[in-house]
DNA sequence: GAGCACTGC
């Protein structure tokens, strides 16, 4: 991913002083404060800081480039609520956002990066003992709340972008309600009149202290003291989150964005990609300056855009022709997405073709028409087959909201849905929470680790399907993490919760423990956890398939996976040799370019690897080869794996074993033309056909044998 | 002989 403008980016115009660095240093500051001070929540400054005094939880409405995110910590920070030592935590919903913030904040705070202000997102923590506000991804705090269950070292932490209500929001608004109410009643208050020094220097007057003394301090030996909780989103109803809190108290913050002019269509579209190429064309023909941003669903659909722009383009007038076409989605590779953030030939107007990756996850400068056909892919969930199908539904008003205000950030803009007002008003008020349409297992591991025994009885902000909450129950049974009684088994289950893999690649890490081939299993599961590894443009596809035959296995994908992770390993330890770390890791990605493999995604299982293989560690279990012992090792996949086994029925097709469904071999895999008897794998995609992904041949009589508890029948 | 939105630990 590129790294972008943040929501809360930078407009202070670059400073270049003929009097010195130092009078660069000073004129600097000046328009720092002179910015913090123009944004519209420096008016309610005092107001936020008696409102957080007064209540425990409070609810912040933020609209766009309000100044919530970076403001509001330093005005908490000023206002002392790091006294005896307290850390403000402040959780995003991606990485990007954690950093970019973290970054703009130690800049205005005039500090180092890491020292007062910093950040942890996994793979990188820039924090420090002196950290006092710490900007972070809601999902790393899930993972800290496993070792500190009462997150005992914040004083305060905000919730940023509750709106957006991923599986992670969820179930920490969850987690945060219980340890708020857990450590109030841990304390006692005895009050005491003290002097308190803020970091910043300043003596602050004397008032009343709340020290924490009582259950807590006793069950934990630490100084816990209540815990402040602030929930900030950018939707206008805040209802659902103050009712959730007890009917918290909300305030709203005005927002600070340009003007969107919204058009609508006076008849329902029957095609809209043919709609959409006329209004791109109807915008640049008859439009003002300014680029233009379409809103697609897949990758597909945007390249197929591109094509037909690219066909009506010359017949244009020649003065009419200077469109640029710019595709972007998240697989498509680093340096390509890039090219959005890049200013255009002098005199071109450029068409950017996205999906909703530039709703919220990238920033696109210059945007002034939004085209919106009202369509976006959603991942669905299906307990009963347990596939998860990527399915195209409309759009929900606040998402259609969200995408037209990405033609007001730097002037005036427009948006054209691609659909009749009244369809608007009924479309669903905003998205269905990702809890209600995802497999459950991972956040049941982690309620059971935190702690919650009843998971249907938990105060989720919304409940999730009780019958997806029954399935995922059922499989961490299948797998060993929970007893007859339903409780996290020891050690399985709790090795299994500290493992930030999906359960299945956990439970494969404990198996391999015992197959002697963790060594070999650690580097699978990474490399099965990313996307994939493969990466081959259409024109070279068949030069592609040549350089990766040298490292397939019959055995199957996994094996194969593993041969190019150890030849990469490879190839980089002798790099690393006769050049410095970055000269290799340079050298690396030009192996990967040909040998037709994504090179972000072998960096990613190359970051996952080595976390993992630290967990592990730290558990003792002991890392262990195989060797060239190929069928110990498919032993184990079929032991770790053995809910995803298919047969070969006469057809040639497959029945997987545990759903009856039938299945076929993706064309990618390497058992593609083999067709083995019995198979394990790893994934089931439902496009036209229903295919298994990541496959394996193993001896069928193993199933049985090494997973009686689940094939005792077979015998 | 296929074709998969986006995040996150």
């Amino acid at each position: 991913m590129p790294s972008m403008a943040s929501n809360n980016a930078d407009h202070t115009a670059k400073i270049n002083n003929p009097n010195g660095p130092k009078a660069d240093f000073m004129a600097r500051r000046q328009a720092i404060e002179k910015h913090r001070k123009a944004l519209p929540i420096a008016v309610v400054e005092k107001r936020l800081l008696e409102e957080v005094r007064n209540n425990d939880v409070l609810i912040i409405v933020g609209e766009t480039g309000s100044g919530k995110t970076t403001q509001l910590p330093q005005y908490l920070f000023y206002g002392g609520f790091c006294r005896n030592g307290g850390v403000i935590g402040i959780t995003q919903p991606r990485r990007v956002a954690a950093v970019t913030v973290a970054k703009r904040v130690a800049e205005e705070c005039g500090v180092t990066l890491g020292q007062k202000v910093g950040y942890a997102i996994r793979f990188d923590d820039a924090t420090s003992a002196s950290t006092r506000i710490k900007y972070m991804t809601d999902g790393l705090l899930l993972r800290e709340a496993l070792l500190d269950p009462y997150l005992s070292k914040y004083s305060v932490i905000v919730v940023d972008e509750a709106h957006e209500r991923t599986v992670h929001t969820d179930v920490l608004l969850g987690l945060l309600k219980t340890v708020q109410k857990t450590r109030s009643q841990g304390v006692n208050k005895n009050v005491h009149n003290r002097t308190i020094e803020a970091e910043n220097g300043i003596q602050l007057e004397k008032e009343n202290v709340v020290e924490s003394t009582g259950i807590m301090k006793h069950n934990q030996g630490k100084n816990l003291s209540p815990l402040k909780l602030i929930i900030m989103s950018a939707s206008l109803d805040a209802k659902i989150f103050s009712d959730y809190f007890g009917g918290a108290r909300a305030v709203h913050v005005q927002g600070r964005q340009y003007p969107v002019d919204v058009l609508y269509t006076h008849q329902p579209e029957t095609d809209y990609v043919d709609a959409t190429l006329i209004t791109i064309f109807q915008i640049h023909l008859e439009e003002g300056p300014g680029d233009i941003l379409v809103f697609l669903t897949g990758q597909e659909e945007i390249e197929s855009i591109e094509r037909l722009i690219q066909e009506r383009l010359p017949k244009l007038p020649e003065s009419k022709c200077k469109l640029l076409v710019i595709p972007i989605f998240a697989s498509l590779p680093s340096e390509k997405q890039m090219k959005v953030f890049m200013p255009p030939p002098s005199g071109f107007r450029k068409v950017i073709l996205a999906t909703n990756i530039a709703e919220t996850s990238v920033t696109i400068p210059g945007i002034r028409y939004v085209i919106d056909p009202g369509m976006v892919k959603v991942r669905t969930y299906d307990a009963s087959t347990g596939i998860e199908p990527l399915i195209i539904v409309k759009t929900s008003k606040a998402q259609a909201l969200q995408r037209s205000g990405r033609a007001g950030r730097e002037g005036p803009g427009k948006c054209y849905r691609l659909y009749p007002e009244n369809e608007f008003y009924k479309l669903k008020a905003s998205t269905t929470p990702e809890i209600k349409r995802c497999n459950l297992a991972n956040v049941i591991l982690q309620l059971k680790a935190l702690g919650v025994d009843d998971i249907l009885g938990f105060d989720f902000i919304e409940e999730p399907d009780r019958m997806a909450i029954i399935k995922s129950m059922e499989l961490l049974f299948l797998l060993g993490a929970l007893t007859d009684g339903s409780k996290l088994s020891d050690p399985v289950g709790h090795q299994m919760a500290r493992l930030p893999l999906d359960p299945i690649y956990s439970k494969a890490l404990v198996v391999a423990n015992q197959f002697n081939c963790l060594e070999e299993m650690l580097i699978i599961v990474a490399l099965l956890s990313v996307e994939s590894i493969y990466y081959a443009p259409r024109e070279k596809l068949e030069e592609s398939r040549t350089v990766l035959r040298s490292f397939s296995s019959l055995e199957g994908d996994h094996l194969t996976l593993l041969k190019i992770y150890r030849a990469s390993d490879e190839f980089l330890e002798k790099s690393k040799l006769v050049g410095s770390p970055d000269k290799a890791e340079k050298k690396l990605r030009k192996w990967c370019k040909q040998n037709f493999i994504n090179s972000r995604s072998l960096k990613h299982a190359r970051d996952i690897h080595s976390q993992i293989r630290r967990n592990v560690e730290q558990m003792g279990l002991c890392v262990t080869s195989c060797g060239d012992d190929t069928l110990q090792m498919r032993r184990c996949l079929a032991a770790s794996f053995f809910l995803n086994a298919a047969l070969k029925q006469p057809d040639g097709t497959y029945r997987a074993l545990s759903s009856g469904l039938a299945v076929q071999i993706h064309p990618s895999s390497v058992l593609f033309r083999m067709k083995p008897e019995c198979i394990i794998f790893n994934e089931l995609v439902r496009t036209n056909q229903n295919y298994v992904r990541n496959v394996s041949t193993i001896d069928y009589l193993w199933l049985p044998e090494l997973a009686p508890q689940f094939y005792a029948l077979l015998e």
